[in-house]
DNA sequence: ACTGAAATCTCGCGATG
DNA sequence: CATCGCGAGATTTCAGT
């Protein structure tokens, strides 16, 4: 499962999270080597899962996605089934960008990506209707300042 | 700037959102169309900046980042230099993979990802040493339960 | 594990209906 | 606006070292 990842691999991933559309040669030019040997290790972090999907950032504002919520999420009950369901609603709707399980006095935070405020109460009410919730808290984006999946990957 | 995104736009972004690899005669498929008109959507897309960069999807745990923690900061200063400031060093900073201006109680919300307890303390440390904050509150990810930054996008 | 090169496929664009 | 086709260049495979 577990793969040993070097230093040229990890050069490798800077690149691929940097941009992903360049060349085998491009990339093979920049991390100091050719083309077959960075081909083969990136086969191989692929296969090990350590390199996912290919996607592009997509402007959400320019798509008409114009809320983004925070959701703090208190709960009373911790039994097994009632988790399953959760994690299941959770993962079914595509507005939820982020679901984490938190350490402490809350316990889900979630980032919900929605076309305006509307959008984010039909969610609320859908999702309070399939699970009951002890207390949830909205923190509404104002101003994305930063938005980056990549990885603070050093060389 | 603008752009109008018609409903063959829609699908080719939520092929690409789903794969970027892909070739254009497979995204020509799944719309319902063919290489040039594919082709010609996507570079105004590009040039609009609706789609933006092409990334790849890293696997956090396998490349040894284990911590993630989401950062509730209030601050007592909203003057336009303070400000400047603390963007400054939230987009300096590659830890911080979010950062959001929030409506209300709390002024922002990050994303931290980091490798684990000590260097979110370290990162801590280095920015209330650089701007003043009233009070920060760190959340602890305990597990990851959903993480995708892939826009909703309805055909 | 790297190199070099061959076979195959895709891109990007122009010509054409 | 879609289809076809082509040449440059990329990807992927495979031998040799």
């Amino acid at each position: 499962m577990s793969v040993r990842i070097d230093a040229t691999d990890r050069k490798i991933l800077i690149e691929l999270q940097r941009d992903a559309s360049q060349s085998l040669d491009e990339i093979a030019r920049q991390v100091g080597s050719s083309k077959t040997p960075v081909w083969n290790r990136i086969r191989k972090m692929r296969e090990a899962g350590v390199i996912g999907r290919q996607t592009v950032e997509l402007d959400a504002q320019a798509l008409g996605f114009e809320a983004c919520f925070f959701v703090l999420i208190r709960t009373s009950e911790h039994e097994a089934d009632w988790q399953a369901a959760f994690l299941r609603a959770l993962k079914e709707r595509p507005e939820v960008q982020e679901a984490h399980r938190l350490a402490g006095d809350i316990d889900y935070i979630l980032k919900v990506r929605v076309k305006n405020a509307r959008a984010y109460d039909a969610f609320y009410q859908a999702l309070i209707s399939e699970v009951r919730v002890y207390n949830v808290t909205a923190l509404l984006s104002m101003e994305e300042i930063k938005s980056t999946g990549a990885l603070p990957l050093e060389a």
